[in-house]
DNA sequence: AGTGGTCGCTAAACTGATTTAGCAGAGCAT
DNA sequence: ATGCTCTGCTAAATCAGTTTAGCGACCACT
C-alpha cells in the first residue's frame, strides 16, 4: 500500500531547501522567517510531487496519530450501533481524525486484546461505547489518556454521553395527556432487573421516572403496568393480550420500546381493535419498524447519531464531566388520537 | 495516551544486551545465534517492564501496520452494516489486525478524503464495501495495494465477496415447490432499475434468475409478478392488495425482501387472510423483523457476518480472483404450508 | 573597528523500532 | 605462527517526519 510516495526530503530537494524548511512551511508554522518565495517553492514542489506526509513517521515524533479508538461491547446486534458509529465518524472527519473500531463482545479477554491493540497504535483517545445505555467500569489500562463514555456512565466520573430517557418519558406522557388521555393509560414493559440494576440498563428507570413525573404533575395515575421479562415483540404481544382480557380497556398504551409496541400491535390486530381509534400507542427508540407499522407508530427517537458526534467532540475539544444528556425527539405519528367517546 | 511506556531500549538495557538482540529475541527470529540465556533475560525484562512495541515506530521501518481500512459507502442506513463490520472485526482480530473504518456516504469528496486518510496511515490493505450488493468501480488511488470488494463486484476483476443471491432464489422457489405449490405462486418486487442496472443492484437480477431457474426446471410458471418502485413495506402492502383484488388468489407469495413481506403481511391481515393457511409467504434477507412477525417469516439470510470475515481472509491470505459467493441459508419458519385444498 | 540584532535558513538530534554489516574471541587445522 | 570458521553478540544505518540549536550574511549604531 502506498508504495513510492514522495517524502518530505523529496519535496525539500525539489524546492532547493532543507527538510526543516519544508516541514515548517507545510505545517504553517508561525514565527519562522522563511521568505515568501521559499513558501512558494515548497508548496509548488509538494503539489507537483503529490506529497502526503507519512503519519506513522509524524506520530512517532509528535505522539499524535489523529486516530480515535471506538471500543464497544457489541457492534452488531442492534441496528443502532451503526448510527452511533456514523455520528462519531462524521465528527471525526470534520476534525481530521479517523476511527479505529474494535469490539469486546462483553468478553474480558477480547476487551484486553482490543485495548492493547489500540494503545499499541498510539490512539489519541478512546470512546468506550455500550450498546445498551448502562453503567460500567472502564478498564484501568485506558485511563492513561482521554476517554469518553458513550451511551454509558461510570462511577469514576469520566465524561459521558447518554440519551435523555427521563425527558423522553415526560414527552411521551405529555403527548398522551395533551390529547386528553387521563386515567386509562397503561404501561407495557416494567422490568425490575432493568430498572434496578444500572449495570443492565439506565433507560428503564429513567423512562419510568419521566413518565411518572409527568403523570403525577397532571394528577393522573396509570391504569395498569405490565411486567415483561424482555423487551421483545412476543412480550409486548402477551402483555397486550393480558390488558385486553381485563374489564376496563385502556385508552392509550405506553410501551417501553418499539419492539414491545410491535407485539402490542399484533395483539390489537388479532383482537379486531384499531389504532388509534380504539387505542393510542406510543413508545421509545424510533426503531425503523416504527415508521413501517400501520398505522405508523409515535415514538421518541434515540439520538444515536448525535450521541456519537457529541462523544468525539467531548473527546477532542474537552468538556464537562457531568454526563452530557442528548435529547430524544418525539416523533408524532398516526398511532395517536384523543380517547374514544 | 500511552505515556511512559517502556521502549525496546529499556528492555535491552535491563537484559544487559543490545537493542538488536532484544528485537531479534522478541520477534522470534530464526537463525540468530543468541544463547538460550540471552533469550531468557530478554523475555524476563520485557515481562517485568510490561513492554509493548510502539507500532508506529515499527511500521515506519517495516511498512506494515497490521491495520486494515474498511471503506464503505454507508454504514448506518441498513441494519446489516453492523454484521459486515462484525465479521470483519472478528477475522481481523484472529489475525492480529485492527480495522480503520471510514464512510464515503456515496460522496466523491468524502471518498477522496477517506481514502487519503487511510493511505496516509499506511494501512496494509483496503476492504471496499457497499451496503447494497452492486457493481462499482473503485477509486484508482487504492489500487496501489491489496483491495477486496465486499458486497460488490467491479469490472477490474478485483477479488470480491458477494452473497449467493441466485442460489437463494433457487432455495426459495424449491421450498415452495417442495410443499406442493405449483402454478399459483406470485412474486412481489420486480423492479427494472434494480434488475437491469448492476450499479444499482446485483441482488434483484440474481434472485429473479434463481427463482426462474428452479421454477422452469419444475415446469412451473409464476401466476403474477408485481413491480415495485422500492422494496419498502408500503410497496409490499400495495402489491399484495393488488394481487388480492384479482380473481385467482395465489397460494404462495415470494417477496424480494423482508420489508416487502412485512407490507404484504399487513395487507393480508386487513383482508382477513391468515398466513400460512390461506397463503404462504417467503422472502429474502432475514431482517430481524422476519423472526418477530406473526407468524414468523421464512426467508433466506444475507450472510453478512460470514462475508465480512471472508473479505478479511481474502485480503490477508490472498485468494481467488473470481467473486467469492457466500451461501444464503434458508430459514424455514411458520409462514410456509402446503397450498390449501 | 567592534558590537549587537535581525534575517533566512540548515545541520543534527530525536522519536522507537528493524535490519545490515561486522567485530571479538574461541577452536581447529596447517 | 597463520589462517579459517564458527559462535555470540553489537554498532550503526534506516524508516520519514519534527524540533532544537545555531550559523553566516547583512545592517545599524556607537
Amino acid at each position: 500500500m502506498g508504495r513510492n510516495r514522495a517524502t518530505l526530503a523529496d519535496v525539500a530537494r525539489r524546492a532547493g531547501l532543507s527538510k526543516t524548511a519544508a516541514s515548517m512551511v507545510l505545517n504553517g508554522r508561525e514565527g519562522t522567517r522563511l521568505s515568501a518565495e521559499a513558501h512558494q517553492r515548497v508548496f509548488a514542489a509538494a503539489e507537483e510531487l503529490g506529497y502526503r506526509p507519512n503519519l506513522a513517521a509524524r506520530s512517532l515524533r509528535t505522539r499524535k496519530t489523529a486516530t480515535i479508538a471506538f471500543v464497544s461491547d457489541i457492534v452488531a446486534t442492534t441496528r443502532f450501533a451503526g448510527d452511533l458509529i456514523r455520528g462519531a465518524l462524521d465528527a471525526a472527519r470534520e476534525r481530521d481524525h479517523v476511527l479505529l473500531i474494535t469490539e469486546t463482545q462483553g468478553d474480558a479477554t477480547f476487551e484486553q486484546y482490543a485495548i492493547e491493540a489500540v494503545l499499541d497504535r498510539q490512539v489519541d483517545g478512546v470512546i468506550y461505547a455500550a450498546m445498551a445505555t448502562r453503567r460500567l467500569t472502564v478498564p484501568a489500562a485506558i485511563l492513561g489518556g482521554p476517554v469518553v463514555l458513550l451511551n454509558a456512565t461510570s462511577p469514576d466520573g469520566l465524561p459521558s454521553v447518554v440519551p435523555d430517557d427521563e425527558g423522553a418519558g415526560r414527552s411521551v406522557a405529555a403527548a398522551l395527556l395533551e390529547l386528553g388521555h387521563r386515567d386509562s393509560i397503561a404501561l407495557i414493559g416494567r422490568n425490575r432487573l432493568k430498572e434496578d440494576d444500572p449495570e443492565v440498563s439506565l433507560a428503564a428507570r429513567a423512562r419510568l421516572h419521566g413518565i411518572r413525573q409527568a403523570l403525577d404533575e397532571a394528577d393522573v395515575s396509570l391504569l395498569a403496568e405490565c411486567f415483561c421479562t424482555e423487551w421483545l415483540p412476543e412480550h409486548g404481544y402477551a402483555a397486550m393480550r393480558g390488558l385486553l382480557s381485563k374489564p376496563k380497556r385502556p385508552s392509550a398504551i405506553i410501551c417501553m420500546n418499539d419492539r414491545l409496541a410491535f407485539g402490542a400491535y399484533q395483539a390489537l390486530g388479532e383482537a379486531g381493535l384499531t389504532v388509534p381509534e380504539d387505542i393510542s400507542v406510543i413508545s421509545f427508540d424510533d426503531d425503523p419498524i416504527a415508521a413501517w407499522l400501520r398505522p405508523s407508530l409515535a415514538t421518541t427517537a434515540l439520538p444515536h447519531e448525535q450521541m456519537g458526534r457529541r462523544a468525539v467532540e467531548l473527546l477532542l475539544d474537552g468538556g464537562a464531566t457531568e454526563p452530557s444528556l442528548v435529547p430524544m425527539p418525539l416523533r408524532r405519528r398516526r398511532s395517536l388520537a384523543p380517547p374514544a367517546g
